[in-house]
DNA sequence: CGTAGCTTTGATGTAGGTCAAGAAATGTGG
DNA sequence: CCACATTTCTTGACCTACATCAAAGCTACG
C-alpha cells in the first residue's frame, strides 16, 4: 500500500478540508498545518491508538482509515462513543487531562499524524484563525455527541440507525469520501451494535427493515441511499447541528 | 428572597471553588473572576435562558439555583443532556456557533451572571492560567456527557440510576452542595426520566428498588446515601474522569 | 481450501413502556 | 389558615421492543 496523501498538496488533506468548511485559511495557516502533519505514524488493526489509563499523552491527526473511541465496562461490553473518520482529531481530550479516560483502536489500518501538546500550543500562538478552527471542529465533536446521546436516549432503535447513517454520510461528504448517493462504509454490524446501543442482532434486522422499506441499503461495505429525503424525514434529521458555518473570528 | 452570593468573597463562589480544583488561581486570576460576575440576571421557572435556535449567542456561569438543557425531538419528547448546578456554564458551546443547537430552562429560579463571548476572549487574554482551567472545566463536561452516554447505551435503568446520582453527589461536593451522606435536589422523577431515557413510572419503580435494597434514598427532594461503597460497586462507578487533577499548565 | 469472522433468520424471554387511577405533596387565592 | 387545584408520586395490569440463544449460510484471507 502506497502512504496515503503522500503527494497530496495540503490543502487537500481531509484535515485542511474540513476546517476550511468554517474559516478560510490562509497560506500562513497551511504551512503551520503542514508542520502538524510532520510525524507521522501508521497503526495496524488491533493496536490501539489510545489506551484507557495512558498517561503519555498526546492527540493526533486522522490522515486516511477509520477508527473508534469507546469505553469499557466492568461486566465486559462496551460502548462505542464515536467513529474518526480522516481529518478528525483523535484524543483531543485526554491531551488536556493526565491520563486517556477512553480508549481508540483502528477499525481500518490508519494513518495518523501525532502532535503533542507543545505543537498544539505553538501552533496556536503563531496563527489564532487555526486555533479558533480547532476549536470550531472540537465544538462540532460534541455536538456531535450530543445528538448520539439522544439517539440513545429518545429514538427507536430503526430511527437510530437511519439516523446515524446521515450523519456519518454528512461528516464524509465533508471530507469528500462520499456524495448524495452513499458511501463506502468499513462499519461491521458488531460495531454498529456496540455504537448505537443494540445488539448485534437487532442490528441487522434493523438494516433489512429499512431496506425493505427502500430508504437506506447498507451492503458489501457501501450505504447507498435509496431514498434520502424520505429516509431524512423517518430519522427526524435536522443537520443543522453539523452545518454551523460562520465564523467566531475572520 | 435576598440575592444569593451578594456579599459572598469571590474565592468562595461556586465557579471559583470549582476552577481552583483544578488550578491555583492568584488574585489576579479572582480579580478578573469577579469582573465576569459582574453583570447578574435571573430567570424565573418557566423563562429558557436559552432558546434553540437564538442567535444573540452569550453564555452564563450559574450562580444559584438548578437549569437542565435538553434537546426536543420532532415526535414532541425531549431529552435532557445534562443538568446544571452552580459554579457550571451555561450555553458554552453556543457562544462558539452563531445559533444555539439546544435549550437550557430553568428548574429552580435560576441566578446568573452573562458572559459575553468578548468578556470571555478579553479575560483569557488577560490571564492564560483562567483560560486553562475553564478550558479544563469544559472538558470535565464532555467527559461527563460521553459518560451519560454510556449509561443510556449500556447500562440497565437502575445502573443507571445509580451512576447518575453518584456523578451528580460528586459533582454537588466540588461546589460544597453536598458530601458523603447525601445532597439536596430539586429534580422531579419526571426530569430523571428525561434525562435517563426513561419513563417517569419506571424511575419510580427503580428509586424504590434502590431503596429496598439500602443503596440510596430519595426522597423529600434529598439523596440520602445510605450504602455509598456499596452503591459504587453496584454502579460500576469509576470517579476517575471526574477527578482529572493535574493541571496543563502551573 | 479450511477456519474464523461476519451476516442472516427463527424461537423465546424480559426489561421497561403505556395506560389507568388513587394518594401525597405543593401551591394559590380568599 | 383553609379549600381547592395542580403537580408529583406510587402502584397494579398489561404489552412491546429489543435481548438472548441457537444454528445455518457467507466471505475472506492465510
Amino acid at each position: 500500500m502506497t502512504e496515503p496523501n503522500a503527494g497530496l498538496p495540503i490543502q487537500d488533506s481531509p484535515f485542511a478540508r474540513k476546517l476550511s468548511a468554517f474559516v478560510r485559511l490562509s497560506q500562513t495557516d497551511l504551512a503551520v498545518m503542514s508542520d502538524l502533519y510532520r510525524r507521522r505514524r501508521v497503526f495496524p488493526v488491533g493496536v490501539d491508538v489510545i489506551h484507557q489509563g495512558q498517561t503519555d499523552q498526546c492527540a493526533y491527526v486522522l490522515a486516511s482509515g477509520w477508527a473508534c473511541s469507546y469505553k469499557i465496562l466492568p461486566e465486559g461490553t462496551r460502548q462505542i462513543v464515536d467513529f474518526q473518520i480522516p481529518g478528525d482529531f483523535l484524543g483531543l481530550r485526554s491531551v488536556l487531562f493526565r491520563t486517556a479516560d477512553h480508549n481508540v483502536e483502528p477499525i481500518t489500518p490508519v494513518h495518523a499524524s501525532e502532535v503533542t501538546q507543545r505543537d498544539l500550543l505553538a501552533a496556536f500562538a503563531e496563527t489564532p484563525r487555526l486555533a479558533t478552527a480547532v476549536l470550531w471542529a472540537a465544538s462540532r465533536d460534541e455536538a456531535m455527541v450530543v445528538e448520539h446521546l439522544v439517539d440513545l436516549g429518545r429514538r427507536s432503535a430503526t430511527e437510530r440507525m437511519a439516523h446515524f447513517l446521515l450523519e456519518l454520510g454528512a461528516r464524509l461528504r465533508l471530507v469528500g469520501m462520499g456524495d448524495r448517493t452513499g458511501y463506502l462504509c468499513p462499519l461491521s454490524q458488531y460495531l454498529l451494535a456496540d455504537a448505537l446501543g443494540l445488539s448485534a442482532v437487532h442490528v441487522n434486522r434493523v438494516l433489512r427493515e429499512l431496506r425493505e422499506e427502500g430508504l437506506v441499503t447498507f451492503q458489501k461495505g457501501r450505504v447507498t441511499f435509496e431514498d434520502y429525503d424520505g429516509l431524512v424525514t423517518f430519522a427526524g434529521f435536522d443537520r443543522s447541528y453539523l452545518d454551523h458555518e460562520g465564523p467566531l473570528l475572520m
